[in-house]
DNA sequence: GAGTGGTCTAGACCACTGC
DNA sequence: CAGTGGTCTAGACCACTCG
C-alpha cells in the first residue's frame, strides 16, 4: 500500500490529506467489490494497520463516507457497506409521502422493457455514443393499490446485460436493490429535476386521471461509483393524495 | 461553566457526550445573540479553554454544526456564525434554476401585507394559538424580469412586529437575510411539500400563464434555533423555463 | 511572525454486541 | 469475555490569512 504521508505531500500536485487517500483505498474496496453491499468492512484498527496509519485517520476517513450513505457504522459489530435492499434506504431516493396515513412501501408494476439506441440527449446524459444500446423501462409505482407514479427508465445497455420484463417481475423489492443484486451496479447519488406538467392521454389513463391533469414530472440522473451516470428516468407523479417531500438543511 | 466530563456522566438520565453539550453551549451563543450572523466566534483554543475541555472536543463541536450550515469555517481566519446576507446561502432554500443561462438571484417584489388571526391550520402548523395574529404577506419573484413565483407567506405577528410593506420594498436581499437583521430571526432548517397544480386565475395573471396551467406548488415550514417554526409559506412556481432542483445523497 | 483552522498520532477509556 | 465503534485528551506539525 503506498500512502503519501502527510508532510511528505503537502508540494505533490495531487495532493489530499491522508483521510482522502484512505478514503479512496476504501472506495475501491467497494468498487471492486472485496466487500459488497451488506457485508461488513474490516474493523478500524485492522484498516489501520493495513494502511499503516493511526486509527483516527481511518476513522475520519469512515466518517465522511458514512455521512454519504456508502457505509454504515454499528457500535458494537462493525462497519457496512450501504445497501439498497435495508428498506431504511427506500425513501432516500423515493420522496413521495401519502397526504393521510403511514409511510408504506410502494408496490412496482413492470409493463414494457425493450431495447434502443441511444438518442442525442439520453446518450449525452448517461454519457455514452449516440446510438449504443440502452434498455427502456416502463413501469408503474402502486400505493396501497394505487398507481401514483408512472416511470420511463433508460439504462446503459453494456452495464444492464440480460434485463428482462420477467426477470424485473420476478424480483421483490425496490429497483435499486435489483440493480445492486442483479447488475452489481449501485446507485449512490441522483440529481432530479421537478416541474410541473399536464398530463398526457396515456399517463393520465396509467394513473386514473383526467388527460391534462397536472402532474409532478420527476427527472432523475443516478450516479454510482466515480460519478458515472448509470440510470436517466422520468417520473410522472400524480399528487393529489401524495406530496414529493424535501428537506432544507 | 458545567460540564459533566464523559466517565462521569453516562449513568445521567438525560446524558450526552461532551461534544454534544458543547455544542449546546455554543448554540445557547448563537440564539442569545452572543455571537451574531457574520461575525467569528471565539478561537478553537479560546473555546476549549473557556469549556475547560480539549480542543479536538471543540473541533467536533464545531464540525457537526458547520454540517449544518450553523457555523462556517474559514481556514487562517476563523470560525463564523453563518448568515442569509452571504449570497451562497440563497440557493440553499431555494431550489429553482434557469433551464438554460446561468443562475441569476431574483427579484423580490412585495405586493401586500396585512395583519390576521391564526386560522385552525396555520396555528398549528406555527404553533400558535389559534385567533394569535399573523402577518400575511404576498409577493412575486421575478428571474430576469419575469415573473416565475407568487408566494403567500404566513409570520407569527409577535415575532415579526411591525413589519410592513414599506419595510420589505426598502430592503434588497434575500427575505431571509430581512428577517436576520431586522427581527433578529435565523432560518435554519425546512421542509418543503411540493405538489403539482391547476393555477388559479390570480396567481396565472401574475405569472403570465393560461389559467389551469400545471404550476409546481411549494409549501414550506421553515424553522429557527430550537426547532422552533416561524413562517409558513405556499409558493406557486412557473416550470416553464425554470426547474426545482434537487440532490438526492 | 502570530494566530487561526486542518491534519495526524498515540493512548486511554467508555458503550455496545455477541459469544 | 473479546472485539467493535465512540469519546476524549495532549501534543506535534502543516496550511492559510493578515498585518
Amino acid at each position: 500500500m503506498f500512502v503519501l504521508k502527510y508532510d511528505m505531500a503537502h508540494d505533490s500536485p495531487t495532493f489530499s490529506p491522508l483521510y482522502r487517500q484512505i478514503r479512496s483505498l476504501i472506495l475501491r474496496g467497494l468498487e471492486s467489490g472485496e466487500w459488497r453491499p451488506g457485508e461488513a468492512i474490516p474493523s478500524e484498527s485492522e484498516l489501520a494497520l493495513r494502511f499503516n496509519v493511526s486509527q483516527g485517520t481511518v476513522r475520519k476517513a469512515i466518517d465522511e463516507m458514512a455521512a454519504e450513505n456508502l457505509l454504515v457504522r454499528r457500535q458494537g459489530k462493525g462497519t457496512y457497506v450501504a445497501t439498497h435492499a435495508d428498506p431504511r434506504s427506500l425513501f432516500r431516493f423515493l420522496r413521495l409521502v401519502p397526504e393521510q396515513g403511514a409511510l408504506s412501501a410502494p408496490v412496482s408494476v413492470p409493463l414494457e422493457c425493450w431495447r434502443a439506441k441511444a438518442g442525442q440527449e439520453v446518450a449525452r446524459v448517461l454519457g455514452i455514443e449516440a446510438g449504443a444500446p440502452v434498455i427502456v423501462l416502463r413501469r408503474v409505482l402502486k400505493f396501497s393499490g394505487k398507481p401514483v407514479v408512472v416511470d420511463e427508465i433508460y439504462l446503459p445497455g453494456d452495464v444492464f446485460q440480460g434485463l428482462t420484463l420477467e426477470l424485473l417481475k420476478e424480483h421483490q423489492g425496490s429497483l435499486y436493490s435489483f440493480f445492486e443484486t442483479r447488475f452489481g451496479v449501485r446507485m449512490i447519488r441522483a440529481e432530479e429535476r421537478l416541474r410541473a406538467v399536464a398530463a398526457d392521454r396515456a399517463s393520465a389513463d396509467l394513473l386514473g386521471v383526467r388527460e391534462g391533469s397536472p402532474l409532478l414530472s420527476v427527472e432523475r440522473v443516478a450516479y454510482t461509483y466515480g460519478d458515472r451516470a448509470v440510470e436517466w428516468r422520468r417520473g410522472l407523479y400524480c399528487t393529489a393524495e401524495h406530496y414529493y417531500h424535501n428537506e432544507l438543511i
